[in-house]
DNA sequence: CTGAAAGCGCTAACAA
DNA sequence: TTGTTAGCGCTTTCAG
């Protein structure tokens, strides 16, 4: 059965005899719709290979059971396992994503986010670089996965501060002196306040924070191969590096052994999010967990709810804490 | 701006005191509007926030600039890096992406194809796991990630037995004997291919290509940890392991090291799609490469241009060669 | 150049 | 339980 035009409710309220209404009921599953005439609808529908329209249940329901991602992306598998049980966590609640992917871009973070509200989906989820209010226009409950200073939006986050200072009283505690934080993109708040949160916390064990050295980068491997590269030539002193994410630990790791240098004597290599590849044998990366179930379920049923029931007046907020893992990069 | 009901061009046609059709039209960049209604209808539109609703638009002009991904598995960096890929490049051509995520399930991929058309995508990529004609009833172009032998689909593939005799012959010229074949579904059309283009390229240099041990599992790193140690438990002979894909190699890489089993010496292990985490300098795994990036542009391009200009009367089919790449988890 | 009107496929009153 | 009807927001003839 293969038209050029798809088959409509129409159609298959002709071929069966029946008012297109009653078509509409029965393949809604509604009630009020006689046992023979339901069978012999459902019948002909699949004789016919019917297909809802989405688009023209949508307009008239005026909802779509689709949720928005907006994710600045997903070749770090931080992001594409978040995606992965954002998206399973969704479906089980009958609803579809649309994922967009920004590339940490600013405009294209506000593209992806107009483009979503214009196909009308029920919610967002966001994860963004850069604060920013184009959100502020939105007409449907949106969920930020950092914290949003903004008195509008809920937001599931994992304590950034808490994550850094972790880090940092680690370091300290292994006996390291000299950091450098490494690789993150200037316009990141969640990395700005990571960096914050570490320096105080060292600047609290007595040593000076605001004199530690920040060298940013894009969160790639490259930049933390190319950062670390840079901090060697320019022979710069530090004894260990706190990395924006574990791929750029994995990319100062790189580099530190093309110098022959030991980790973790010479020098401590500290990640974060704690991806699957952090924790293989061959790599035992030192760092911070991200607990990714929970805040992507969180943030879906955050969502969810907010669709249902509508968003409260004041928004929730929730913070998760990250958790210290310790393995074989830092002495 | 925050109305409960979202403005409509009406409204705007309203405030501007013009015909809503006209206004339509100023929107739409066509031509026909007088340069001054134009302009106002511009100014009104976005103090009032105008967003267009792309379902009603959708609707009418029966086409959504959307095309329908469905993957796998998101947990694969594999896929999510074809995925961005593919993102990139549909977005570049003005199309957005629903991605949809099947956990090779069966039933799951039946679902979410159908899913995308009800939602009136223009066209679908899909990689499936088990053939199937869901896809015949398609009323859109389809390309396939994978060897498809229906008539009606064009495909973008890369040569999964070529990938597998390269494999096999590698391992031969290495002086491997006694290879075993793990982590694939059962299921896996691709995986099929492999095993089979590795069978035949070991009984084609003369050995009994027919009884190399197979051992299933699902593609991920657990089946190759646990296929691993269960091989080694039933005490079965090998001195290589092609693995169904890098992850699975990862997974064996683990089980081995757990048992003091020297890698390369003591068993050599060959991996599939040369993901980055099989550069590391610590994982250094011989494997062999798919071109992703062709694969996902290509499938893009095919697609659009299916789109745009009809489907062709017969499909277009295109396998790409995998590419053998050498590194230390060989001899 | 502009407005009126039809209709995309569907749901949801409202009558019958 | 049924059928009729009026839209959802938009594009697109078709007259003026």
């Amino acid at each position: 059965m293969k038209s050029s035009d798809s088959v409509t409710i129409k159609d298959i309220a002709k071929k069966a005899g029946i008012s297109y209404s009653s078509v509409s009921r029965a393949l809604a599953g509604a009630k009020g719709v006689s046992k023979e005439k339901r069978a012999k609808i459902m019948r002909v529908a699949d004789e016919c290979g019917y297909r809802p329209n989405m688009l023209a249940r949508g307009l008239v329901k005026r909802q779509t059971k689709t949720i928005g991602l907006v994710l600045p992306d997903l070749t770090n598998p931080f992001f594409s396992e978040l995606a992965q049980i954002i998206f399973d966590e969704a479906r089980s609640h009958g609803y579809n994503i649309i994922l967009d992917v920004t590339g940490r871009d600013f405009e294209q973070e506000k593209n992806c986010l107009s483009l979503l509200l214009s196909s009308q989906v029920d919610g967002v989820i966001l994860k963004s670089y850069k604060p920013h209010f184009g959100v502020e226009s939105a007409s449907v409950p949106v969920i930020m996965l950092e914290k949003a200073d903004s008195p509008n939006f809920s937001y599931v986050d994992v304590s950034d501060e808490s994550g850094g200072a972790k880090a940092a009283n680690y370091l300290l505690d292994r006996g390291y002196r000299h950091p450098v934080i490494l690789g993150g993109k200037t316009t990141s708040v969640s990395h700005r306040l990571r960096i914050e949160g570490f320096q105080r916390a060292w600047a609290q064990a007595g040593y000076p924070g605001s004199d530690i050295t920040v060298e940013f980068g894009d969160f790639t491997l490259e930049s933390g191969q190319e950062g670390t590269a840079g901090l060697l030539r320019r022979k710069l002193r530090f004894d260990c590096i706190f990395c924006a994410n574990d791929i750029v630990a994995l990319g100062a790791l790189q580099a530190l052994g093309e110098k022959d240098l030991r980790v973790p004597e010479d020098v401590g290599v500290f990640g974060f999010d704690d991806i699957t590849y952090a924790r293989l044998p061959q790599i035992q990366l030192t760092t911070i967990r991200q607990p990714l179930q929970e805040m992507g379920e969180l943030a879906v049923s955050m969502l969810i709810r907010q669709i249902e029931k509508g968003v409260p007046a004041s928004p929730v907020r929730v913070s998760l804490d990250p958790e210290l893992v310790v393995r074989k990069t830092c002495k």
